[in-house]
Formats: structure tokens, C-alpha cells, sequence
RNA sequence: GCCGUUGUAGCUCAGUGGUAGAGCACUUCCUUGGUAAGGAAGAGGUCGUGAGUUCAAUUCUCAUCAACGGCUCCA
């Protein structure tokens, strides 16, 4: 006998060699069909897999990450098995669960796959499915794995086969497939009930494009169909929150062939929302301490070799014009730029630190399959900023750009985001990262330092960091579940070096400033299309291009409509009065459309009060009000930056 | 940059080897209406661009540009 130890605490005594399914069956058989993995001793297992000695266990449902990842892998086989009937002599390399789903990477030789095969790959799944076909473990030893696979002639499975050792190889097999394969897996296939193959992609062998191009299926199942349902229609919600979406319908932003790819062009409305970004940035930055500058968008080919950055980026800049027998680049980035204004006049450690601030426009030339709405542009406005202290003052000063980033965060009601130290890899120092060893050790101590003091919930990631010193990113998610960096925060130890920038300190000796670069609001391209996207279109009101939308009943009162938007202008507040010959309900409707987040709404009623009825966006009727209370109100919303 | 898909009116989308349609938006007229679509008429497209096949191409083929889904990349 051996003793289960549950979650709960609870021991219990079992047969030696049962299995998590045995023991769930002996609990209910509504949970055994439930169960699709267990966690014995902290490892998952097959459920089906025999346990031999006291262990504890924890049994894995669909709610369970464990459960939920293992029912996809298993997935994946299924669809693999599926591939292999229809397109026999197919070679697979690796398909792992992912966040939503799974995938498959395969080389199909000359063969190509359609959207049509799709179909018939989901249809074969279905029928392997209702043969509920056990997924069964057996472990192998080396060489009769590189034996069973030099035999199938497919060098990605043996090529896997050289990472591993004797006895950790093992293979899993359901019905005509068998896989090499650490597992664990589902009981058996008949639990895939509801299943949607999404897309085929191309993905480099080992994710290096030097590599040749595998085809990757990619698929989502679920226990029941109902939940597959609920999950298609997720991601049609998803879908009318995409900031590329509402840039339209709202008219914020266009594109055009004839600009170039990945150039934005912001209409009326986005411009309204950038200058709001603007007066905050500035109006904050100032009270921090921050004075503004403005630099040129080129520099010539000499200072990016004095910066460091033309032979780490090159790549990524658009090519040189040539002028008078010189080059120039459009930049970026803005430090260098910024630099030259620190060492444009001698600095003493009384200046320090020196906080210079511009709204940036920078070029990059950004792959052309990389580019995404307003995510991922070639052209962009940072919310730009460095500081030059000393050594004394760094921890203070990089404490004061945290707190910033969380004083924006609180206004614009950001709670989902990941704070990501970004270190370097010793390996490559010299190739990637500037080769300073103690530096990078000291520096990305510093940075710990500081949010560990602060509090701030962080990652740590390796070889991640810029080449001139380590960094926090500020990760989020847009509705599309893509992962983006929205703000930076940088140290650099590198190009104050790189640009002989000194300081005379008290005791009359030159030193070289510390650096941060910093952008808590990113770029305007990128911190609007997420705002778009974590509002879904609903803009707070003081970021709304139109304020107020005035709406007479009948074109009787639209002088009283004009009076009304006189006023309302002489208080600042954005407003347009609806003078189409339309019902008023037509009228409402399309402000809702557009997401205009006041609706005045006046006729012979409100005339003569000298009031107006007020509706607020998705919400409706909210009363009557004298036109000098709803003034009064709505500038103290705006000036509050109030979210709702 | 690589793999795949797509490209018809301002927007969303039908359609065809014999030079094109709907709804919404737009313009004009009627209507002057009380909290999410009043009615009628009209205008608008060399079917992404270039070449090829054909008596004839928006439709078939190729190239190219762009968008979309991934991969790689992301200062």
C-alpha cells in the first residue's frame, strides 16, 4: 500500500501502483472523467501513469494551468496524428502548449497545406477523436530511439534525440502515432471534444532565421463545445477593441502607400489626443525638475560612431543620405542628440542632475512583416527624457522615474503590466553589450536596488538589456494578446564615456555622469494605440477629441444649441453642435458611435429653463442641468483628468 | 526579411472570361421630429499597380505594392 497525501492535507491509503485516475475514480466518477493530468510530488504525470510510492497528489482539471496545458499538448499530437494520416511522410519537429492553444512545427516537404486542408485535418481530429485512443507512455532506451527514428529517415526528431541522455527518452503513442516525447498527456483522445484549427504559419526551424522554414499548424480545443464557442466569441469582442479598428472608426490616425509603410498620419481627432499627452508630459516633467529641448531629426555618421550605436544598429536605421561628401542618418534615437546639449556648456556638480525632455520623433527601419497599427511603426514620438547625475544621486533620481511611471499609471487606471529588469549576458559582452564587466554588475545592482526599495513588483530577464547598460521595460498586452513594450527606462554607463561628458565636482576634479534615459509614456504612436485598445475607444473626457456633442431637437433650436457651444468653448471644452435635418434618435445614435462622451441634447423644454438634458455615453439619460452647472462640472472633470 | 492569406465605391462586403452590385456614409428634396437608424431621389469604382495569355481580363498566369495571420527582430 502507499498514502496519498491531497491538497487538503487529507491521507489517504491506495494499492501501490495506482494510478491518479484510480484514485480519482475512487472519489467520484463525475472526477475521473474530469481528470486529464495530476501533480504528484509537485512533477505532472500522466493520470494514468502508476504510482509506486508515497507521494503527494494534486489532480488536474481543465481549470487547473497543468490540466489545461497538458490537454493541449495531447491536442497537438491528435492534430499530428491527423497530419500524418492525410500526409503521410510529413516529419515532425516540436508542438508545445501556448497560451491559447497549441501548435505543431512539421516539414511537409514540397507539399503545401490551404486553409481547406484545415478543414479536413479538423474533420480527421474529430473522427481520431471519437475513437478515444489512450495516450501511452513507454520509456526507451537511446539507442532504439535514434534506431526507430534513423529508420523513419526524420532528422529533426534525432536531432532532438542528441540533447537527451539514457534513460529520461520516452515516446507516447495514440492510436497510429507515436511520438518521442516527455509528455505528460490526457488519459485518452475521446476528452478532445470541441476542436478549431486557427492558422498555418511559416516558423523558422529552432526559431533562427537562418534556418529553413518549417509550417506550423496552429489549433485550440476544448472539453465541450459550448467552450469553444464562448472562445470565438471572445475573440470577436477582442476584435471590435483593436486599436486599428477604432483608429478608424474614430478617425484618429491613416496610412498611405504612397507615405511608406509603418507612417503614421494623425488626423484632427489624434492630434487632439497627442497634445493632451503632451500637456500632461510637460506640465509633470516640469514640476519634476525636467527642462525642455528641441534637437534636429538627422545627425551625421560621426556621431553615431561616437554614441556606439551605428554598429549595433545600423540595421535598424534607415540608409544615409550623403551631402557634401558626408553622411547623415535620420535618427533613432534622441540621446545623442541630448548629449551634445549636456556638453554644449561646461557643467559643474552644482548643475546636476540635468534633466533634459523632448517629445522625440524618431525613424527606424522596422522590418516590413513587424509592422502593426500603431504598435509597431517606423516613425515615432517618444515621451523622451535623459537625466545626468552622479553616482550619489542616481538612486534618488531613478526612484523620482518610477514614482512618474506609477503616478501615470494611477491617472490612466493601468493595473495590468509587467515591470521587467532587463540584464545583460556575460557571454556577450563585446558583441552585444559594451564590454564593461564591473559596470554591468554594479549598474544592475543599483537598478535592483532601487526597486526592491520601492516595492514595485518585477521580473528579471537576461540578455535583454541595451547595449550601453540595463533596463526596465514596462510590458502590456494589447486586446490581440500580443506583448509589448509601452515605456522604458534605461541606465546608461556607456556613452557618457563614448562622449567625454564631464562635470566638475566639488572638490574640482572631472567625473562622468550616470544616465537615464527614460519614457514613461513610450511613444505617442504605441501609448495611444493602447489606450485605444484598454478603453475600447471610450477615451476619459479630457482625452476626447470632441467633448461634447450638442443635439437640438429641431433646427428651431439651433441658435439656443450655438449660444450653448459658445459657451462651452469659451470654457475650453471641446464641443460641436449637430446641425443635420435628422430625428433626434438618429442623432444620438451616431454620437454613441462615435464614442463622444457628452450628449446635449436641446429643445423647446430646455430653451425655455435655459437648460440643457444631459446623456452620457453608454450610459444614457443623466438629468436636466443649468448650462453653467454642466460647465462648471465638466472642467473640473477635465482638469482632474478623471476617468469616468 | 521569411512562410501563408487577402486586395471590388469613403466603410463593410456580394459578384462575373463579354468593361460591375448591396447596405451604411455622402449630396439634394420632403419631413421639424423628445433620448440608439423618418422618407424619396441622386452622385460615386479604368475591380491595388504593371506585364502576359486571350477576339475579349476585374475574373486566368507572373511580377510588384500594401494589408492581415505567424516566424525572426524590436535601441
Amino acid at each position: 500500500m502507499i498514502s496519498i497525501t491531497f491538497p487538503d492535507g487529507a491521507v489517504r491509503e491506495y494499492e501501490k501502483g495506482s494510478s491518479s485516475l484510480d484514485i480519482a475514480k475512487s472519489i467520484s466518477e463525475g472526477l475521473a472523467r474530469k481528470v486529464l493530468a495530476a501533480e504528484v510530488d509537485g512533477q505532472v504525470w500522466d493520470a494514468n501513469r502508476p504510482i509506486t510510492n508515497d507521494a503527494s497528489l494534486k489532480l488536474l482539471t481543465w481549470n487547473e494551468n497543468g490540466g489545461k496545458s497538458t490537454f493541449w499538448h495531447s491536442s497537438a499530437h491528435l492534430m499530428a496524428e491527423a497530419v500524418e494520416s492525410l500526409f503521410p511522410g510529413v516529419k515532425f519537429w516540436v508542438g508545445p502548449p501556448v497560451e491559447n492553444g497549441f501548435y505543431y512545427d512539421m516539414d511537409l516537404g514540397d507539399r503545401k497545406i490551404s486553409e481547406e486542408d484545415l478543414l479536413a485535418l479538423e474533420k480527421k481530429m474529430k473522427e481520431l477523436s471519437k475513437e478515444n485512443n489512450s495516450y501511452t507512455r513507454k520509456e526507451v532506451p537511446k539507442a532504439e530511439a535514434v534506431q526507430y527514428f534513423i529508420d523513419k529517415n526524420d532528422e529533426y526528431k534525432l536531432d532532438l534525440l542528441e540533447g537527451l541522455n539514457d534513460g529520461e527518452i520516452t515516446f507516447y503513442t495514440q492510436g497510429n502515432f507515436t511520438d518521442l516525447c516527455r509528455g505528460p498527456h490526457i488519459p485518452h483522445t475521446g476528452l478532445i471534444k470541441a476542436i478549431k484549427l486557427t492558422n498555418i504559419a511559416g516558423a523558422y526551424w529552432k526559431g533562427d532565421d537562418k534556418n529553413k522554414m518549417l509550417t506550423r499548424i496552429y489549433g485550440i480545443t476544448f472539453p465541450a463545445q459550448k467552450e469553444l464557442d464562448e472562445y470565438l466569441q471572445m475573440l470577436e469582442e477582442a476584435k471590435k477593441r483593436d486599436h486599428r479598428k477604432l483608429g478608424k472608426e474614430l478617425s484618429i490616425y491613416t496610412m498611405d502607400e504612397d507615405v511608406g509603410q509603418g507612417l503614421i498620419m494623425w488626423l484632427p481627432n489624434g492630434t487632439v489626443i497627442i497634445e493632451e499627452l503632451e500637456k500632461l508630459a510637460k506640465e509633470t516633467e516640469t514640476e519634476a525638475g525636467y527642462k525642455r529641448v528641441v534637437t534636429p531629426h538627422i545627425a551625421k555618421e560621426s556621431m553615431y560612431l561616437t554614441s556606439g550605436h551605428l554598429p549595433y544598429y545600423a540595421d535598424s536605421m534607415y540608409p544615409p543620405m550623403e551631402m557634401e561628401g558626408e553622411k547623415y542618418y535620420l535618427r533613432a534615437m534622441n540621446c545623442p542628440h541630448h548629449h551634445k546639449i549636456f556638453a554644449a556648456e561646461p557643467k559643474s556638480y552644482r548643475d546636476l542632475p540635468y534633466r533634459i525632455a523632448e517629445y522625440g520623433t524618431v525613424y527606424r527601419y522596422e522590418q516590413s512583416g513587424e509592422l502593426f497599427g500603431l504598435m509597431r511603426v517606423r516613425c515615432l514620438h517618444m515621451n523622451d527624457a535623459h537625466i545626468y547625475c552622479t553616482k550619489d544621486q542616481f538612486n534618488a533620481e531613478f526612484r523620482a522615474v518610477n514614482e512618474m511611471y506609477l503616478k501615470y499609471f494611477k491617472i490612466f487606471g493601468i493595473d495590468k503590466y509587467v515591470m521587467r529588469l532587463s540584464l545583460h549576458t556575460p557571454e556577450k559582452l563585446g558583441i552585444k553589450y559594451v564590454n564593461e564587466p564591473e559596470l554591468w554588475i554594479e549598474t544592475e545592482e543599483m537598478v535592483r536596488n532601487v526597486l526592491k526599495e520601492s516595492g514595485i513588483p518585477y521580473v528579471e530577464v537576461e540578455d535583454e538589456a541595451a547595449f550601453y547598460g540595463p533596463k526596465i521595460d514596462v510590458q502590456i498586452w494589447s486586446v490581440i494578446g500580443r506583448e509589448f513594450t509601452l515605456a522604458t527606462n534605461q541606465v546608461d554607463f556607456s556613452q557618457g564615456r563614448s562622449f567625454k561628458l564631464q562635470y566638475n565636482t566639488q572638490d574640482n576634479k572631472t567625473e562622468t555622469p550616470i544616465i537615464i534615459h527614460r519614457a514613461p509614456l513610450g511613444t505617442h504612436e504605441r501609448f495611444i494605440g493602447f489606450l485605444l485598445e484598454h478603453y475600447a475607444g471610450k477615451l476619459p473626457v479630457w482625452l476626447s477629441p470632441v467633448q461634447v456633442k450638442i443635439l437640438p431637437i429641431s433646427d428651431k433650436f439651433l441658435e439656443y444649441a450655438e449660444t450653448i457651444l459658445r459657451n462651452l468653448k469659451k470654457a475650453d471644452i471641446r464641443a460641436e453642435v449637430d446641425d443635420r435635418q435628422e430625428k433626434i434618435g438618429k442623432k444620438i445614435r451616431d454620437t454613441e458611435l462615435m464614442k463622444i462622451p457628452y450628449m446635449l441634447i436641446v429643445g423647446e423644454k430646455e430653451m425655455n429653463e435655459q437648460k440643457v438634458s444631459v446623456r452620457r455615453q453608454g450610459k444614457g439619460d443623466i438629468g436636466t442641468k443649468a448650462v453653467a452647472e454642466f460647465i462648471a462640472e465638466t472642467v473640473l472633470e477635465i482638469n482632474e483628468r478623471r476617468e469616468e
